[in-house]
DNA sequence: CTGCAACTTGAAGCTGGCTTGAGGTCAAGG
DNA sequence: CCTTGACCTCAAGCCAGCTTCAAGTTGCAG
């Protein structure tokens, strides 16, 4: 069990933003010390996977849709899968513009028109 | 060239929105005609340019330091190579989150524990 | 020449995702 | 037992990225 200055220290995630997922049900505190929230070390995955799904451009509100506040799955499997292919598709897009990116970054006319 | 009218209808993005990125620098329009703004056809490709690399997690100010208002990637070679090594340490995570919801998308047991 | 629909501007407003601030409470050390 | 300081709550504020609104042009149909 970690205690709210354990997981900040841990995670990197300000306490501000650990309350405010709280108060939004994406995570959950198992308790309290005094006034100081206490929480499962699972809390320290479900955090990054927060920060993941973040990444891959999904709203709070969808995570909190995939996974619940334990940081299961959601039972809708349909629905997982279907952001699997969302993300399939994101995926593709970055990787042509990474790709983009790499030529532009080494190519050495001076203008890309002349390629 | 395209006038507003039809860079909206062939791009879908809203009149509002091209205006707000013409002022912030992202795009240019080549002229007027009467009020209205005409855009060059390449204004196209830039618009989808400026998708990707919001999906891709850039703010608008980074991606206008990548691309100049033209359209034309930035001459800083260092800066784009930087960019497209973010993008494939995102396109890492993000598969590695695909793989993960289709995994519980698909594994039978009913707790994700027992896997 | 008149009307009017579709554009224009500039400013204000909205949503998501947090952060900040004022004022309160607790537990641990001295 | 009392101070201290880290946490608490609740409300307000902030930034990015747009959208909306009021009021003003303009080209084109009739």
């Amino acid at each position: 069990m970690l205690d709210i200055t354990e997981v900040v220290r841990r995670s990197g995630v300000p306490a501000s933003t650990l309350r405010y997922y709280e108060e939004k049900g994406l995570i959950l505190s198992t308790g309290r010390r005094g006034l100081k929230r206490i929480f499962a070390p699972g809390i320290l995955d479900q955090l990054a996977l927060i920060a993941l799904g973040r990444a891959a451009g999904f709203t709070l509100d969808e995570i909190g849709e995939m996974f619940d506040a334990g940081g299961e799955p959601s039972i809708d499997r349909d629905a997982l899968s279907a952001k699997a292919d969302e993300l399939d598709d994101t995926i593709r897009k970055l990787s042509a513009m990474r790709d983009g990116l790499r030529h532009a970054a080494k190519c050495p006319a001076p203008s890309h028109l002349e390629c």
